[in-house]
DNA sequence: TAAAATAGTTTCAATACTTAACTATTAACA
DNA sequence: TGTTAATAGTTAAGTATTGAAACTATTTTA
């Protein structure tokens, strides 16, 4: 086994015993924030955080979620239903829909992330400027993983 | 704001732009390889991780889930009813339950984890050892969030 | 020993997800 | 240009996931 090797399988090993229960953590805080201020779930949250970030048509959605079409279609049916998003057809192509954020949308993101950045903000309060750095490298050379 | 605080935030983005689709793109390959190989879902291979890591009744396997133990209870039912999983009362103290996998069931992990392995060792050969150290470190780091 | 706490299950209702089959619209091409 | 293929999205049906509330069984506590 060669260096390299060794160097990739502690890095899988990390991520294995840090990413699912980091990310198990902070669903369920989400899970407290988002049903307990709002009625939405996080599978729910999560939508609007994309369409948030420009993932504008279902199939968008659906690729950056990686789940199935309808999958995304019944997520946002659920949404339009709690005023969080519009649906529109597009105009350019109509086969296309084009997603936003009510202004209701907007506002339950906005307080949903405000409350989770300062929980997050509470939970990095241990760690030194040294680790911090050493998160978001190691956060930016993963991202590129998925390139 | 403080050099700390910055330190932080940035920390904090770097997590949100990474983690979330990298997750998302991880259980859509282990989908892929469980419900292919066998008749398991995501979730369904995720109890069986923790079962296998030492989270050997219901109750420890809720608390590290983060989901409710009905939840569990239910997932579980159809784990064992898969022959993935054996559940008998513990003589100790009779209101617990103790899990343990069946042969079937620590071969589906072996295949799946096996499978997986490879999978994010093909994604990871485009990174180089630099590159690799920092992911561990930045799990490392991350971890200590969770303590 | 009676009351409280703990571990787990059952039931119910709402979501989440997939596959298969469908409609509507646009692109390709002979 | 008219037919076929491809694409975007929806609907339908079935299974899985999840939590709250109410329950049983067992152990601990006072």
């Amino acid at each position: 086994m060669t260096s390299s090797e060794r160097l990739r399988d502690q890095a899988i090993d990390r991520f294995w015993e840090t990413v699912p229960p980091l990310w198990n953590v902070v669903r369920s805080h989400i899970r407290a924030t988002a049903t307990g201020n709002f009625d939405i779930t996080v599978e729910q949250f999560h939508v609007l955080r994309y369409v948030r970030r420009g993932k504008e048509s279902m199939s968008e959605l659906a690729t950056a979620k990686n789940i199935s079409r309808p999958a995304i279609s019944q997520a946002v049916e659920l949404l339009v239903k709690k005023g969080l998003l519009t649906r529109v057809q597009s105009t350019k192509d109509r086969r296309y829909v084009d997603l936003a954020l009510t202004d209701a949308g907007n506002h339950l993101l906005d307080t949903v992330f405000k409350e989770t950045r300062a929980w997050m903000k509470e939970r990095m309060s241990k760690l030194n400027a040294d680790e911090l750095e050493t998160i978001a490298n190691g956060m930016e050379a993963l991202k590129r993983m998925l390139e």
